[in-house]
DNA sequence: TCCAATTCGGACAATTTGTATCCGCTTTAA
DNA sequence: TTAAAGCGGATACAAATTGTCCGAATTGGA
């Protein structure tokens, strides 16, 4: 059980489009390029975070990525859910109902106390992904990481790579 | 992200081996008929679950698979953590401190903030599961699907398959 | 005391799933 | 019309999951 490590890449890139000239797209390739990230790969992430509506695409010659809410409205839960898809992590597959001496189908209306637990736990963590934004996400990272001259680094990067 | 059956199929023989007579042991092979599980992968788990100190194995004519501690004294999180390791779910890889605009060493004493979000979110996971044993999900299961006719055709089973 | 039956344990192979890449298509602005 | 950019499908590659096998340990009886 391992989160895939396209939902790291999609925070950090959701916090890099945060920061991006608003109304302005960021091309996927220069996105890659922030993190040396494998570009192809992080096309198909970026897809997904489309295709969930975190992010809008615009295609053409001036084309590019930027986010499609305000920073402060996209949770680490939305990412997340848009990358390893809605379903949920522990899935009850009924063992229960079979062998020898099944728990007969009157007594399934309910759901397995072991799935119930393990959907609350499920619940929990959600909860409190949930409640961590992107925009605070950046509030942090620039407290701890940024002085003044790496932040005028940072922007003088994004200023060439949005258009 | 996925949590593997085996977690389940796991909670599940726990249940079992503690309705089963005391100081006795069940085959693996018995206790993946109870719940027609394929038997060589079972006892894959089985074997993760003794490396845990979850159950004790008996090897020979008489051995077979015995709770190591009490019901009440196994979490689901014990289990889950024997079924698939001991690692977090997250696991940063620091890309911050890669590209052109990278976050200084000096910055990264601290974890990343996003690492920390997801790592709380985990915590949490974690402590709901731990509150939750065996002995608990037995009584719920008993509780919500045993009559008196099940109840004698299961302690039959278990009877016969124990040695 | 030795042998046969039974059972767990760990190394090994196969299959499925996920990861990563590439290429042709559509869209857009110059 | 052309170059830049995202979209989706097809395809290779890697890894985790699933499954198999044979050896080691233990027991009970000859």
């Amino acid at each position: 059980m391992r989160i895939s490590d396209g939902v790291e890449w999609a925070v950090h890139v959701c916090g890099v489009l945060a920061a991006a000239p608003k109304g302005q797209g960021v091309p996927g390739l220069k996105l890659a390029e922030f993190h040396e990230l494998p570009p192809a790969y992080l096309a198909k992430q970026l897809q997904a975070l489309s295709r969930a509506g975190i992010v809008a695409a615009d295609r053409g010659v001036k084309g590019g990525y930027r986010l499609a809410r305000a920073p402060s409205d996209i949770s680490l839960l939305d990412i997340v859910l848009a990358i390893e898809g809605t379903g949920p992590v522990f899935r009850c597959t009924e063992i229960r109902q079979r062998g020898p001496c099944p728990t007969p189908p009157a007594a399934c209306r309910r759901i397995c106390p072991i799935a119930r637990a393990f959907l609350a736990a499920e619940a929990v963590w959600r909860t409190s992904l949930a409640g961590v934004s992107i925009a605070e996400m950046n509030r942090a990272a620039a407290a701890e990481s940024f002085d003044d001259k790496r932040r005028h680094q940072f922007e003088a990067w994004i200023a060439d790579a949005a258009r």
